[in-house]
DNA sequence: AGCACGCCGACT
DNA sequence: GTCGGCGTGCTC
């Protein structure tokens, strides 16, 4: 008999289709068509891209393979599938365009992050790009590379043993804890150098395919940072053991070519090693052998802004059980969570202590409080502390640098009218406008912006009082003092290209800036030697949103700006100054003596108490509505639906609650906090499985407030 | 997401 | 009497 000239073939478009309906989409085609395989497909209409999940050619049988989505099928040869002709395939694109693993891994997300498949699929699927400007790696960073060519590495005895246990143990996940200048990089980059030549033990399943041809040429790396400002620099480290054109940067600013030959590269396995941000997850790796999520306590690893809101430490892990790779985290300060695993026993703990270079030891920043309520009673006007402004004079004058840590760009927190008092806010969103160096205000959650000539809506007053610190008014006020000297601001704002993020880290690094001034993003890993002093500004406003996680966050990143004061190649102890108008926040204390451990103690304490993360997962609902009583009435809707499933008493929801954003791009907002050990019971997946678009579904949320 | 079908206000 | 508002609903 014949075979079959028809095959039906399940295919996952690439859209956003509803979570509650089917993910998948049948349809007819001359041939099998093996899972992965990039097709062109049309629906309701129109063209879409698609991925295979899978076909066959027996469908009568489907019933059996798909219970959920044809019991009923009572196919006939006609070609009539639940009484609908079944459309043909438009176009194959690309044979098994995703691997296996690959398929997989988008499964996981799709199910943990209760996001639907098609919009998973999608960060598989890198815009397609002619054939045409393939670049690569631009010139001037091949050079940078060689130039670090011959630099020779000689590790100390701990880091030597951090090398061999993640190489040689049976272990996958390590936790690699060591403060700023314990030399991280260097296990890093001699564990994958170590591995890339054949040492190590293989996890699995490698010997059979290892005949004749060399381990070296197989092995893929992937490290994973938290923000793209520090590849240049990655790239400076790890082209010490790689040529340019074994290694591919992936992050979101390159540009719809580079993506593409680098997608390329990897999947042919000409790249050795992948640097990226969290997006690199979704690459097509070849035989990925060892993930490294530096500075893994870093908040920029979790997508939380959209769909798929996922956590590129889980999705790494997650990836590293599906190649059978090890990971290695790596941080000065891990994460409460990652560093309560390793302490269980899930992770196997690396502790390195502070590097040494010819017998000395950097040493210790020094961490001092600068008191502002005694200052402020002296001088209410000036944000910068005598004692902070004497240290940057100091270290100017020896040729050194300064970074200034303001957590809040523009020039203030927030404006008052100084007419009647009213706070000035946002008409779309329940913020408060911040005034920029140009004049207008603006609103840092949507594009709102005031006109030249801005009234108080309440009474008219033309006049604004601004009240806090922002970037552009210290720079101001820095720029009065040292008049003489390059000062410049980085911020969000002003780098928005990334040639211009690589100008400011050139300019910085080269010493052409004396005193840099920016948000968050500048006490990320630039390792500059000639940093001798960090000013905090406000530290207390690190410390002020009401959160469970706030506490962490500010102690990460006030440890973090000290790093950049300890640096191994500068012999003096370099100073953070931390300006706060409550010295007796008791969390200062453990700053004060850099003290993780206890930091830590504290931290746990509060979280088994209160019961959250690590001891209960978090799922974070928010429903967004044009009125203020339709999302009231909305989420009421959706706690009784959960609280009617009387589940176990393992599942904690709380009543629908205003977040400190009660109002965003002119939608209300409500949410609704799901508390859980162990699995999610399947039951509350279909609720949330069943919620409109009008809903976030947020699982492990970097905040809750 | 798109794009249709579908049932109520201001126009030729 | 029609053009069109975007409210629900389906897409193999």
């Amino acid at each position: 008999m014949k075979k079959p000239q028809k095959y039906l073939v399940n295919v996952v478009p690439l859209a956003r289709l509803p979570l509650s309906g089917r993910q998948t989409f049948s349809y007819e085609f001359e041939r099998e068509l093996c899972a992965g395989t990039l097709v062109s497909i049309p629906l309701s209409g129109r063209f879409l891209s698609g991925i295979v999940v899978d076909s066959s050619h027996n469908f009568n049988g489907l019933g059996k393979t798909h219970p959920a989505e044809c019991r009923k099928a009572a196919f006939r040869r006609s070609g009539i599938f639940h009484g609908v002709k079944l459309k043909k395939i438009a176009n194959v694109l690309e044979e098994s365009f995703l691997a296996p693993d690959q398929l997989e891994l988008a499964k996981f997300i799709s199910d943990y992050y209760v996001c639907s498949l098609g919009v998973v699929l999608k960060f598989f699927v890198p815009g397609r790009v002619k054939a045409r400007n393939l670049k690569s790696l631009p010139r001037r960073q091949a050079g940078e590379i060689r130039n670090n060519a011959q630099k020779k590495i000689m590790l100390t005895r701990e880091q030597q043993n951090a090398v061999d246990i993640i190489t040689k143990k049976n272990n996958w996940k390590f936790l690699l804890f060591g403060p700023a200048s314990s030399g991280k990089t260097e296990v890093y980059i001699h564990a994958i150098s170590k591995i890339s030549a054949g040492g190590g033990s293989q996890p699995k399943a490698d010997q059979s395919m290892a005949g004749g041809k060399n381990q070296k040429s197989k092995c893929q790396f992937l490290v994973l940072l938290p923000e793209l400002t520090l590849t240049p620099q990655a790239i400076e480290r790890y082209g010490v053991i790689f040529k340019p054109e074994e290694m591919v940067v992936i992050h979101s600013k390159i540009s719809k070519g580079e993506l593409y030959s680098g997608w390329q590269k990897i999947k042919s396995g000409q790249a050795k090693i992948i640097i990226g941000t969290r997006m690199a997850v979704f690459a097509p790796f070849k035989n990925l052998k060892l993930i490294i999520i530096d500075e893994e306590q870093d908040v920029s690893f979790k997508q939380w802004d959209m769909n798929p809101r996922y956590d590129a430490r889980t999705v790494a892990e997650k990836m590293a059980e599906i190649h059978g790779a090890k990971i290695v985290r790596g941080s000065a300060t891990p994460g409460i969570e990652s560093y309560f695993r390793a302490k269980a026993g899930e992770y196997e703990l690396l502790t390195l202590p502070k590097l040494q270079i010819a017998n000395y030891t950097s040493p210790d920043p020094n961490i001092v409080i600068a008191d502002m309520k005694k200052e402020y009673f002296k001088n209410p006007k000036n944000d910068l502390s005598p004692l902070l402004v004497a240290e940057i004079k100091n270290v100017l004058e020896r040729k050194r640098q300064a970074l200034v840590f303001i957590n809040r760009k523009g020039m203030s927190s927030f404006s008052l009218c100084a007419g009647c008092g009213i706070l000035v806010s946002c008409p779309n969103c329940d913020r408060a406008l911040i005034q920029n160096s140009d004049g207008y205000h603006h609103c840092p959650h949507c594009s709102f912006r005031t006109e030249i000539f801005w009234k108080c809506k309440k009474c008219q007053s033309m006049q604004m009082k601004n009240v806090g610190t922002g970037t552009q008014k210290i720079e101001r006020q820095l720029k009065a003092i040292f008049s003489s000297h390059r000062i410049e601001v980085s911020d969000a704002a002003s780098d928005r290209t990334r040639d211009s993020i690589e100008k400011t880290y050139a300019d910085f690094m080269e010493g052409e800036i004396d005193i840099l001034i920016g948000t968050q993003m500048i006490t990320k890993g630039w390792d500059n030697p000639n940093i001798e002093v960090v000013g905090i500004i406000d530290a207390d406003n690190l410390f002020s949103l009401p959160d469970v996680f706030t506490d962490q966050y500010g102690f990460n990143h006030i440890m973090q700006a000290a790093g950049r004061v300890s640096r191994p190649e500068s012999q003096r102890a370099g100073t953070v100054v931390l300006q706060t108008y409550k010295p007796e926040n008791p969390l200062y204390k453990h700053i004060l003596n850099r003290d993780y451990e206890s930091f830590f103690s504290m931290e746990i304490e509060k979280r088994k108490s209160l019961g959250y993360p690590p001891f209960l997962r978090i799922i974070k609902l928010v429903c967004r509505e044009k009125t203020a009583e339709g999302v009231e009435k909305e989420a009421k809707r959706m706690y009784d639906e959960i609280i009617s499933l009387k589940a176990g008493r393992s599942i904690l929801v709380s009543p629908p609650y205003q977040p400190l954003v009660s109002k965003s791009r002119n939608l209300y907002r409500r949410q609704i906090l799901i508390r859980y050990s162990g699995k999610l019971e399947l039951k509350l997946k279909k609720i949330l499985s069943g919620l409109e678009s009008s809903w976030i579904i947020d699982t492990d949320p970097i905040s809750i407030s």
